[in-house]
DNA sequence: GTGAAAGCGCTAACAC
DNA sequence: GTGTTAGCGCTTTCAC
């Protein structure tokens, strides 16, 4: 039982406006030329009836597609229902919306992103595609129909542009601000060692702790909150000096936080802790957590926007601030 | 420029098959009569040149749409922010994939939803509304061509089917384990005065506290953190010997945990404080939040699912279960 | 059971 | 400038 729809379309302006659909759809397009006389008209009436176009008709027209589709590269589904995520696909909705458009989530296996690149190549509905936290080998695979309406965030390719946060900046503000207040033997938990986008913080807290003389301790994390309080142990038994520890994702610093307050030290006193990204649940954690900001709406809307209208940049990347609260 | 993108339309299927459109589409759509014959042929045909059909050409004929909309109720577009908004949304994008469609979100003006809403009336896009943080007055002017497709998360109206949590219940639970360990003053910090479903739980801990001959003393808040923080100092200066703080929300709690610990009251030996939903940060505050669960996706896929091919559910309430952590 | 033909609502050539 | 004429890819009567 299809619900009564209503119907006014471009036929119905052009009849009330007098002119043919031609002429009317000129004008409610913007495309091509019509006399202030005609172009009066066909608003008005247009406006009259609560004209709006149909998107779908458009869209076979033109061929621009009906949807963005975000995919997400992780190991198992359960990717799908990261918080990070969330937030991106959530902005990029509001982007689409302007244009008439929805979007999707679909996992891409890590183990064998093709079949599903491919169906993403073949579906006509699919305008732009974002991806997230892709890899190099999986951008050099994308499928040729696919590229000039695809867009990275995290690492990019000659052919895929990239949005990200500038993480390697915002990660040397966290050391430096660490080695500012008096830590000497600071601990790495990094994200997943497939994740290519998760090297330029390494590489930044490598060059700020070996410029200071110090030695680098760096061990393989997994953004999770799990992994990153093991890791935590991990690093205090092999290294019982270490007097701080650097989580790339506030997820695993509130890991690292739970872990210490078990084993008895307390942060920052014994240990500092920092993480990164400043999700909403770093300002509550009990001590509140010193992160540096990721911008992932900003990131998440100019990404989106720029699957739909390609715009040739190759490389955005978007700042990091440092935010000092307790916990270092 | 527009890339090129792959063009394996019905008609070639049907070419290779030879049949004609008709009888290839009869068949791949899987309705109306086709001989055993002609079904295998059209199939070999189609899977060996990777045909899959146009969404969009599909939804121009049989008009269901191309996007489902999830439309936020809220005072102003923050909304659109909000971290429960964007699980919902990206649930919502997870199970309109399966049908080829995508998601857009939109912010529904509390003080005036009505252009808003007709104007997704009259949207052919538009093949689906789950609304969000509705209000009944809303609910009642909903347009008539929404009417079928539209489903509530929160309350719901003889004309649109609602799928929310069972937060009276849920509420019962933390209140019933705030007197079992001992509680006998409990204040409650609610949601916004005008959202309904935010009901349940005020009339849950009323009942439940009146039950046990103790008074009630509930105050307005807004699910935020910082109204939690001070609507907590504000129960305290009112009733000093509140020993226990319930705020619906655990953002709000969170608010609470942290002006408790800037007043320097101790949590939970001075006084108690439990929140609800479970968000993933109520494992890592400090103390730890007691709180119920809030079956986020679970609601959004239902309703997601339902906006879509209509179930003539009129009601359904998912299970909130108490979480007992450090802070009660 | 199958094919021919008529649209769904829109845009884009191509004359006038 | 403006109207006429074709389609975009699919589903669906309606004859055969």
């Amino acid at each position: 039982v299809q619900p009564e729809r209503p119907v006014v379309t471009l036929e119905h302006v052009a009849l009330a406006a007098g002119v043919s659909r031609a002429t009317a759809s000129r004008v409610l397009a913007g495309t091509g030329p019509a006399s202030a006389e005609a172009r009066r008209r066909v608003q008005e009436a247009a406006a009259r009836l609560g004209y709006v176009a149909d998107p779908v008709a458009r869209a076979l027209v033109n061929g621009g597609g009906t949807r963005m589709v975000v995919a997400v590269v992780g190991s198992t589904s359960a990717i799908l229902t990261d918080p990070y995520l969330a937030r991106v696909v959530s902005t990029a909705a509001g982007v689409a919306d302007a244009d008439g458009l929805g979007v999707s989530v679909q996992w891409l296996p890590l183990a064998d992103p093709t079949p599903a690149l491919d169906r993403l190549a073949r579906d006509r509905s699919v305008g732009g595609v974002v991806l997230v936290n892709t890899t190099r080998p999986l951008l050099d695979a994308l499928p040729r129909p696919l590229s000039g309406r695809t867009v990275s965030i995290g690492v990019g390719s000659p052919a895929v542009p990239a949005v990200d946060v500038d993480n390697g900046h915002g990660a040397r503000l966290v050391v430096e601000h660490l080695l500012r207040t008096g830590r000497r033997r600071v601990a790495l938990i990094t994200g997943p060692p497939w994740l290519p986008c998760a090297d330029r913080p390494v590489a930044a807290y490598r060059a700020a702790v070996r410029g200071a003389g110090l030695p680098e301790r760096v061990l393989p994390g997994d953004f999770g909150a799990a992994t990153g309080g093991v890791r935590t142990i991990e690093a205090l038994t092999r290294w019982p000096d270490t007097d701080a520890v650097f989580a790339l994702g506030d997820a695993a610093a509130l890991g690292a936080l739970g872990a210490l307050r078990r084993s008895g030290r307390r942060v920052p006193d014994d240990v500092a802790v920092a993480g990164f990204d400043d999700i909403p649940a770093a300002e509550h954690s009990g001590p509140a957590l010193t992160t540096a900001t990721h911008p992932v709406e900003l990131i998440a809307a100019a990404a989106a926007r720029s699957a739909l209208r390609p715009t040739g940049d190759g490389q955005t990347w978007f700042g990091s601030e440092l935010v000092v609260r307790q916990s270092a």
